[in-house]
Formats: structure tokens, sequence, C-alpha cells
DNA sequence: TTGTACGCGTTATCAC
DNA sequence: GTGATAACGCGTACAA
């Protein structure tokens, strides 16, 4: 493998000079500059990261920590992260938790010294917890709010009460929600936003704590006939669809008798039905402002807005729509 | 950061011997081998892995390579995967291609001089350039057979063979494939394997490719009552369900009018419908299989097995049945 | 603007 | 079984 050094001789500079001109291009002679740059294109040059990691500190390695990979929501924030650090010329690494806080507090010790930082989406950890672990390490929380910590987030709370609105104007009073996993912090934040929104009028049943799949909403559809629901507004669109799915397979209609929308879109993944009423964002977005937030951090400007906020807009599709009369 | 002098220095020997004390436990005195290993634990040392690398030529770093995480059927192999590296004291970095064959090669390139090797999953290059690629990085292949590389396959296309006897034993003649994504090596495969396992008795309808979503199974169902199949058997779990979904949807009893199967099974993630008949197998079998022979590679040692093949079960639900009538 | 010299933390090669 | 010592490839004071 084709050293510095050698790019070095091959242009007739020094090694500090060849470095510069690759590190710090404004520091060295424009034409010096060309030169080391032709030889680093002649030889194939390519710098040795564990060789750079050991002086520079930095391994040009970032880490995206998310609960799953079994939910195909994280994939296109993934991607969005993925793209934003090769533009930064970095590499992001994907570690999964499955949920746990426990492992999530070994998975990030365990690569802490690998990488130059976090970004945590939806972590499962105490905020005292995350509080300590960024104060020692460049982090990004994202999918939370975590005081003192640089975040990112999905406005889904806006979009819910946008979406309530809709609903209570098409006369619906009995609304069921499908909640999402046990301890999710954004779960909590959607189901508020739905209760207040809601108001005194009308009565919101939650279901769950619900596994974010197509099965779990197959098999809440006997508990939302029981609550009489007339809308359900579930907390992903795999529940939703699994509840369309089954509500269809006994012989309920939708929206005729059951009105149903999701509190996120993977339509665009093709895991929505095309006709499910959706909140609609741009997860991309969430990884690219994640990492950008991240380097910054890591390279010491302090981030220019320390908490991001994406919005999210409401789609009514045909799985919505009048309330059905009283039975 | 507490280094390895340090450690040293508290155990009274010298750098060297605490080194292989770590590195190499057998070569040294075992009440010496305890002074040091304590001093680690005091101290709370950890090595420096750019250090390391740095000397050694090894990160500690493992890629695996997939085509895209939209797909969940990949989450449970990276798990089994990440898992397995662990045990081996090493990490794995997933990369992203979204399955293209250019974005695949670039992504090799840029992330090779960061690990020790790859297990590139359901490639999308050629076989020549995986050849090259293999002979300079240790690498090996999983879901697809390279000659000459190391790989790892779920032995679907035996499953598949079953399914069709089972179908062909109910009387089932015209049968719909909905194929998978294009230029999938595996989904070439299973549609060869259907073709040969029906013979001349009845009629495959090879419908796609389709992108293995839910919504392309919704949308599928349309030319499978062209076609007047009277059996569908889907790529995977998500195109089966959106099948099933959409079939109920325009009034088709399942199984009554139409059998559906589907050749992976996703239930265990929740994905797919309960009643589904699929072919189960152990994807984290896979992760783990691809990890193992990547680690003996990179160690210099052959694996035993340079070809490993995970068996696939065939799960009869009642999502298939006797066929109908003729209409 | 450029060159010299040293340090980063670990492993490998020798001697002992 | 153990201890000096020399790499590994690059960044960066500091001096020129």
């Amino acid at each position: 493998m084709t050293r510095l050094a050698d790019v070095a001789r091959a242009a007739g500079v020094s090694m500090s000079t060849a470095s510069r001109a690759l590190s710090r291009p404004d520091l060295v002679a424009s034409d010096t500059r060309m030169r080391v740059l032709d030889a680093v294109q002649r030889l194939g040059f390519q710098v040795n990261p564990a060789a750079r990691a050991l002086t520079s500190g930095k391994t040009g390695l970032l880490a995206m920590c998310v609960p799953t990979l079994s939910n195909p929501y994280f994939a296109p924030i993934i991607a969005g992260a993925q793209q934003t650090a090769e533009a930064a010329d970095r590499h992001l690494t994907v570690v999964v938790t499955e949920g746990s806080a426990r492992r999530e507090a070994e998975v990030l010790a365990r690569v802490s010294r690998q990488v130059d930082g976090f970004i945590i989406v939806a972590p499962r950890g105490g905020d005292a917890d995350l509080l300590e672990f960024g104060a020692t390490t460049p982090a990004v929380i994202a999918e939370r709010v975590v005081p003192g910590l640089a975040s990112v987030v999905i406005d889904t709370p806006a979009g819910l009460r946008d979406l309530m609105n809709v609903l209570k104007a098409d006369g619906h009073r009995r609304i069921a929600y499908l909640s999402g996993p046990a301890g999710s912090w954004m779960d909590a934040l959607r189901c508020d936003a739905l209760r207040d929104s809601l108001g005194d009028g009308g009565e919101l049943s939650v279901i769950g704590p619900l596994p974010p799949t197509f099965r779990a909403g197959v098999e809440a559809v006997e508990e939302i006939l029981e609550r009489r629901a007339t809308a359900v507004v579930a907390y992903n669109s795999l529940l939703a669809v699994g509840a369309v799915y089954q509500l269809r397979n006994v012989g309920v209609r939708v929206p005729d008798d059951v009105s149903v929308a999701s509190a996120d879109d993977l339509a665009a993944l093709g895991l929505g039905a095309p006709e499910i009423t959706t909140l609609h964002f741009d997860p991309a977005a969430l990884g690219a402002a994640g990492v950008d937030m991240l380097v910054q951090l890591i390279d010491g400007r302090e981030p220019e807005v320390p908490h991001v906020r994406i919005p999210a807009h409401l789609r009514v599709r045909s799985s919505e729509g009048w309330a059905a009369a009283e039975g």
C-alpha cells in the first residue's frame, strides 16, 4: 500500500507538506499543492485510517444506534444518515440495541472507542444516563428530546392534532389508539397529543403497548371492535395495515364502519396500503440532520440549531371517512 | 485514557509482557498474567483500536453489505451476524448498497481500508467482479453462490419443491409466481425450482419482477386474477400478505378460491399474517455462519466448510388448500 | 511557505 | 518467560 511518504517523495516535498496539502490545503502554495495532489492521484494514495486515528484521535466513524432493524421505519433514516456521512467524508456504522436499555448501554460502551460520536435513535435509557454519556462523547439524540443534548425529532404530535381535528369534524367520538412499543418516548407523546386534541367531547381508548407490526394490528382488531371505536389511529403503518386486513377479514368495512389512520408513513417503502390516511414526513432528513449536528459537535463547533424539528403533514386518504351512526 | 504502559507499570512488568498477557495469555506465566489482568481491571484499561490496527493491520471491524434495510428480511440476518461478531470480539458494521451494482462497488472500495473483511449479502455485481474483489480482501458471499468464494445460502429451492408437491397434490395446475427484485440471483433460482418441480402437467405464470413489498403484492392481484391462477407463490411474505389483503378486498376468498404461499417467513418479525403458508428457516444462522467463515478467512485458516447451506422447512397453514374447480 | 523531529499506543522481533 | 527496541503511518509543534 502506498504511504504518504511515497507521495511526498514523488512530489519532491517533505511529508509534513504532503500532509498539509491534504488536510489544510490553504496552508500550502498552490503549485506545491497541485504537485502533491497529482502524486496522490498517480499513486492512488489513500490515507491509512488507523494511522490517522492514532495521531488525530478521530476515526472518521460515526455510529447510529437504533432499537431494531425489523421495523423498516428506520431504513430511510439510516440511508439519509449514511449518505450525509459520506458527503462529510465519514462512515456511518449501525448498531442495534434490540430495544433494551441494558443492551443499549453495553453497545454504547463497546463501540465508543471506535467511533467519533453517536446518533442515538429513540433511546430507551433514562435522561440521566444519556446526559452522562453525552458529557464524555459527542452525541445527538433522535426521535426524543433530552434537555441538554442536541436532538432532532419528527413533529408527529402536531400532525396528530391535525388528524384529530379531521376525525372530530367527521363526527368521530370513540377513537382507539393502537399504541407503540412499551417504553417508547415518542409513543407517549403521540398518545398525549391525541388525548389533548380530542378533549372532553370524546373517548380515547388506548390499546397496547403493541409491537409495531402487521401481526399486532391483526390481533388488535378484536379489542377495537369491543371498544366500539369508529376510528382507529395507529402508532405506525404496519399496525394500521394489519388492522385493516383483519377488519375486512371479519366483515367490517373500512372506512364505512371504521376509519383507520397511521401516525407514520411507510408507504414510500411499499409497506403501507395506498389508501390509508397517514402522516407524511421525510425520514432521510432526520438522519441527515442528525449527522450534520453530530459532525459539528465532533469538530468542536456548537451546532447552530441544537434542537431540530421536522414537520409531519397529514395525508387524508380513503381509509378515513364519516363516522358510522352509533350501533 | 489509560494506556498499556500504565497497566505494565502498575503490574510491575514490561509492556511487551502486558501486551502478551492480553493477546497470547498462554505465553506468560499464570501469576504474571493474573497481575496484569488485575491491573487491567483496576485501571479500566481498554486497548486503543487505532494503535492496534496500526501495528497489526487488523481493525477488528467486519462489514456486512446488504442491498437495503427497507426489507426487514435482512434484520435478523444482521442481528445474528452482529451477535456472532461480538462473540469473536469484533464489531460488525452494516453498509447499504441500495441494490445497485455500481453503488455496491463504490461502497466496497470506500470501506475496504477500514475493515478486515466483508460479508456480501445478495450481491448484484458479476461473478468476475466479486472474484477479483475476493482475491484482495477476505470476503464471504451470502444468499448467492460464486464458485471460488466462500458462501452461505438458505436452501429455499428445496423448500419450494416441497411446496410445489403439496400444491400439485391439492390439484393446483395454474400457479402464479410473484417474483422478486430484478437481478436477484436467488429469485432466478426460486423460479427455476418452481418450474422444474411443476413439470409439464401445469402452467407457471411469472409475475414481475416486483419489489418485495406489501404494496406490490396488492398491485399484483389484478394480474393474478387475469391469469386465472388457483395458487400463488410469492417471493416473500410481504408480497404474499399484500396479495391476500387485496384478494379479500375484491371479494376473492383465500384459500377457497386462491391459495397463497410465501418463499420466506417474516412471521417471526410480525410481518406475515399468521395463517399464511411459508418456508421457515433461521436467518440469524445465516448471519452467524457468514461471520464465522469470514473470521476464519481473516485469521488465515481456511474455513472448514466453504459452502454452507441452511435448510428451509415448509409450514403449511390455512392460506393453502384444495384447488378451486375450474371457473 | 516549508522542513525537522517527535509522539500517538500497540505489536513483533529479537535477545536474554 | 520476559524485557528492550524498533517499527506501524500520520499529524503537528517548532524552527527555519
